[in-house]
DNA sequence: AACGTATTCAACCGCACACGT
DNA sequence: GACGTGTGCGGTTGAATACGT
């Protein structure tokens, strides 16, 4: 059987966004706010699967999303959270609010693999996922051990990440943002700041790029914009006016787009996670039965915390 | 400068699941 | 319970860019 291709109509463009079609999009849902995609392509006029509207916005355009140079931190924390999930990604993304999953499996496939291999072979670390995967020939109760004491490590992580606002307060790296720990310039403040700089640096790009040269990329755009934008907007009070004479840079309330106020460091959460994976892992290894979508744990706790 | 190769990352694709009817 | 639809996730691709010769 199968589903039919969510772009089944003809016409729909693929390939990189544009700037003027992130900015009908954002403008869009900053009046509507995100979900119901289906509705996006049809309400806004954009060329572009719902899909695509989606991906867009939550790998590209969503507020408070920081992309390019994770930190030692960070790095610590995926290869650790990796090592505990797999390669559930989203559910790594969720203790790193402000990557998007598609940034961290990116990471990780061109960066911290490799990393961990060069660490393999010269025998320097331990606490690595093919390390992990090697387990998989350890009889049970070693592999049990182990896998306990890699959740204990885990967890170590994850509580010192998550506690980093008492030793890094002024480094450009940690502080709690509504409740959970963000990596951010100290100079933002918030989720929107993130929004604001994300939208100045489109608009810049856009303005910039003249009419006579090859249509830019956005990413293009947002490079040659990134150092103008940081310094001409500031994360308090600034207002960048599209074309369309929407204020884009109104305000977005952080909930609206499920992460505002979750509290990741809850040990609830972190238990939940942590126990049902360590579940999952065991069952994977014992016996055939069905595998438990983690990432999909995570998104049903998204949901009952009100995300949709 | 020109070319070939490697790397990066935005975007696509297909699948699985949730939810409404 | 069966079916249809919408959404989210993970794997993969390929264009753009960086690097080496």
């Amino acid at each position: 059987m199968g589903r039919p291709p969510c772009c089944e109509k003809g016409g729909v463009k693929k390939g990189p966004w544009t700037p003027e079609e992130d900015i009908v999009l954002v403008s869009y849902l900053q009046e509507h706010g995100p979900g119901n995609w289906r509705a996006v392509p049809t309400n806004t006029g954009l060329r572009r699967c719902s899909k695509s509207c989606r991906l867009r916005w939550t790998n590209y355009l969503r507020p408070g999303i920081r992309r390019g140079n994770f930190t030692d931190q960070e790095e610590k924390l995926i290869i650790q959270l990796q090592a505990l999930l797999g390669n559930k990604w989203a559910a790594i993304a969720s203790y790193l609010p402000e990557r998007t999953d598609n940034d961290i499996k990116n990471y990780w496939n061109t960066h911290l693999k490799k990393k961990l291999k060069k660490m393999q072979q010269t025998g320097s670390d331990c606490s690595n996922s093919d390390e992990l995967m090697s387990s998989h020939s350890l009889s049970k109760g070693q592999w049990e051990r182990r896998l306990q004491a890699d959740i204990k490590t885990a967890k170590q992580a994850l509580q010192d990440a998550l506690s980093l606002d008492k030793t890094i307060p002024q480094t450009p790296d940690v502080h709690p943002i509504h409740g959970y720990y963000s990596f951010t310039k100290p100079v933002q403040t918030s989720t929107y700041a993130s929004s604001t700089e994300n939208i100045a640096k489109l608009l810049k790009g856009w303005t910039k790029s003249s009419p006579n040269s090859r249509s830019l990329s956005t990413q293009q755009s947002f490079n040659n914009a990134a150092a103008a934008a940081d310094s001409t907007f500031s994360s308090e009070g600034s207002s960048v006016e599209s074309k369309s004479g929407h204020d884009i840079s109104e305000p977005f309330e952080s909930n609206k787009f499920g992460f505002g106020s979750f509290d990741y460091s809850s040990s609830e959460f972190s238990q939940s996670i942590i126990s049902s994976n360590e579940r999952e892992c065991k069952k994977e290894h014992t016996a055939d039965v069905p595998f438990v979508n983690t990432g999909e744990l995570v998104a049903r706790r998204r949901r009952s915390s009100g995300e949709r």
